[in-house]
Formats: C-alpha cells, structure tokens, sequence
DNA sequence: CGGCTAATTTTGACAGTGTCAAGATTGCCG
DNA sequence: CGGCAATCTTGACACTGTCAAAATTAGCCG
C-alpha cells in the first residue's frame, strides 16, 4: 500500500506533479521546443536528472501533459452533450465553435495532443493512447448518431464521415494554429461555414 | 554579370544546389529532425559552417526546400485544370486525390511546407512566401469559379469557403501524415466522402 | 603571367540540448 | 536505531546550431 503519488514526498514536495504543472506553464507561453528538461528542471528548483526518477523520457512527460490536454477537453465535450433542451443541430454548431477555441487558446497544447511528435516520432504512452483513442471513437459515435437524425448524409459510410468531419476540424485549428492563410478574426465565421458545410438541410 | 549560380564554381562545385537536394533527400528519409546541418555538411563533404555562406540560417535552408516542394505541387495543380475534354467536377476529384496523395507521398516535405516549424516558430523567406501565397491564392480563385458553376453553395462567402475546404484536406492530410486515426488504405474512400461533403448536387 | 581582392571554406569555440552511470542524500519501515 | 530503497546530484558524453577568425582558393586586372 501507499504506492506514491498521495502520501508526502520525501525531498521536493511531490515532484512529478509540479512537474506537469510546471512543464504545462511552460509549453503554453514558451513552445514545444522552447521546454527543455534541463529548463524545466531550473525552473522547479531540482537538478537536471532529477525528472529521470518520474519520467522515463521527455517523450513519457510529453505524453502526461498532453493525457491532461485530452482529459479538459474530454470533460468540455461531455458538458456540450449532456445539456437538455438543447436542439441536436445546435450542440454541433456549439461542439464546432468550442472545438476551434480550445484549439485557437491552447495552440501549444494542441500541437501536441495531435501533432507528429508524440504520434509519429516517438511512442505515445500506453496512458496517453487509453486517454486519446476514445476521444475519436466518441467522434464517431456522434456521427452515427447525426446521420440517424438527418442531420448529416445516411448513405456515406460513418467511420469515413467522422474521419473527415473531425479532419476539417483538425484542419481548420491547424491552419489558425500556425497561421497560414488565416487568423483568430476568422474564426466564427470559418466554423459557421463548415457546420452549413457537412449539416444536411442547409437551411 | 556573371553573379553565380551558372558559371562552375570556385572549391565545390555548385555547393548550394548540392545542399538543397541532399538535404531534401536527408529530409525525406530522416525527417524534419533528423536533417541536421552538420550531418547535411558531412554528406556533402564539406566542413559544418560551409554551408552558412549559402544559407543564412537553417531556417533559410528549409524555406528553400520547401519552396521546391510548392514549386512541384504547383506543377501538379496546373496540369490538372489544365486538361481540356474533362469535367470540372471530376477536375475537382483528381485534384483532392492528388492533393492527399502528394502529402501522403511527401509526408516530411508537406509537414515542412505547411508546419509550424516555417511559419510560426521562424521567419519564412521572402522568397519562400512569394511562391506559397499564390497557391493559397489559387484555391480562392478555383472556388470563386466552383460557386459559380453550381458546384460548391453560391451563398458562401467565398474566402471563407476556401479556407475551410482547403482546411478539410489540410486536416485529412494531416491526420494521415501524423497517423492519427487513418492510415493510407484509406485516402480513397475518405477523399470520395469529402468531395462528396462540399461539392454540391450531391449525385 | 603575377598579384590582389573577394568569395569560399575550415578550424576552434561556445552555449545549448537529452540522457546515462555513479555517487550522495534522505525518508520510512521494521 | 539500522538498513533499504526511493530520491536527488554531480560528472560526463554525444549531439545540436552558429559565431569569429584564420586559411584557402578563384577570377579579374594590369
């Protein structure tokens, strides 16, 4: 019993949360490459291999900061859906806009939840991935559900249709994210259009 | 007269035409990070600041990539509306197949072209920009003419139409580039669902 | 053909980075 | 209180991009 992580710590004072913490901080205003171990390490006030005891890599403490990323915004969308009297078209309009937001607000944090660096250079955590998959298996869900209502075409193939909803979306928070082509001015009127774009009955 | 960059050269031989295209190649088997540019100066068979006499930065150095792989894409672009006896619509479809394809088949050059490493982190080249923006351009332009033929929603406005359809295929690109969610066996039936999203009549 | 200038390349150096191996410290449980 | 294991530190290594100064070389002009 009392494993770690919920009796207080020998040295610091529980490291590996202020870590997160700290690592968070620091990615939102410095940059995924601008958080460096040894930075961090200063930062929090331990030596530089201090954060080799907690994390085995900077890859596994990557993937704990983007498993919160994914944990706040899991807990947004489920707010979305569980409002009652709330028209379905409506939670889509609103599930589009909150999307693009939290994207335009977290760019950092965002760049890593779906970005290269945890996906396809190195090996997300079997954490992160348990936290991560379900995110886009609600995504299909949805859509299975939308094309039942009408609200999107029946007769495409739901698997594809949620992968390329959920890819414009993707999208759209990419192109704000790295500024290419478009900016935060743009961005209701970007997602009104894509929500008039995959909603069946235009109007 | 006679500036550079046509006469043979002094020690090398046309060094910066040879960095360009090793390190396109180093790019497109190492990756983005793996393209190092003592690595780049060690496969050419120079010393590692060589290469500062041609290039100012690294950044300089992949904005010139980059501005190969526009030069390319656009290429492609242009045979494709070019073609007399074919249809616009099923212009529209090759180009969505060739767009994904090329990004699928160039996954480390699309990241460059389109990623945060150019255009947020660094300063895109002057140079660099002058060949991007038109192509962003150009799809302005071909929706302009795609509402007007009936194909895409008349009542949209017109930028913001682009965006987020370039956006859906940014968004698909990615999503296959960083395998999240899709992977290649799928392009087909995933470009097929989203030209069926956003080009009009629906059959 | 000789020499000067300017383009080109090299060597040395510096401040960073992630991470491994060993040693020092510390808290906790028996 | 003793010992053990968790925790943290120090030292080191191989990398990275890039600057300054020295060395090399090519091309042009007289």
């Amino acid at each position: 019993m009392s494993k770690r992580a919920d009796k207080s710590p020998y040295h610091h004072g529980n490291l590996r949360e202020s870590l997160v913490i700290k690592a968070s901080e620091m990615l939102h205003v410095e940059g995924i490459d601008g958080l460096s171990m040894r930075k961090l390490a200063d930062a929090v006030g331990v030596s530089r291999t201090a954060l080799y005891h907690h994390f085995q890599d900077k890859n596994a403490l990557l993937c704990a900061i983007a498993e919160q990323g994914f944990a706040r915004w899991h807990a947004t969308s489920e707010r979305i859906f569980n409002q009652a009297k709330v028209k379905d078209r409506d939670k889509v309009r609103q599930f589009v806009h909150d999307y693009i937001n939290y994207a335009a607000d977290n760019p950092q944090l965002y760049e890593l939840m779906f970005g290269r660096t945890l996906w396809k250079n190195a090996t997300p955590t079997e954490s992160l991935k348990s936290v991560a998959y379900p995110s886009f298996q609600h995504q299909v869900t949805m859509t299975k559900r939308w094309q039942q209502q009408g609200l999107m075409p029946a007769n495409e193939d739901t698997l594809r249709l949620a992968q390329v909803t959920w890819g414009t979306l993707h999208g759209i928070a990419r192109l704000l994210i790295d500024g290419i082509y478009a900016d935060r001015t743009h961005i209701d009127e970007m997602c009104e259009c894509a929500v008039n774009l995959f909603s069946q009955p235009n109007r």
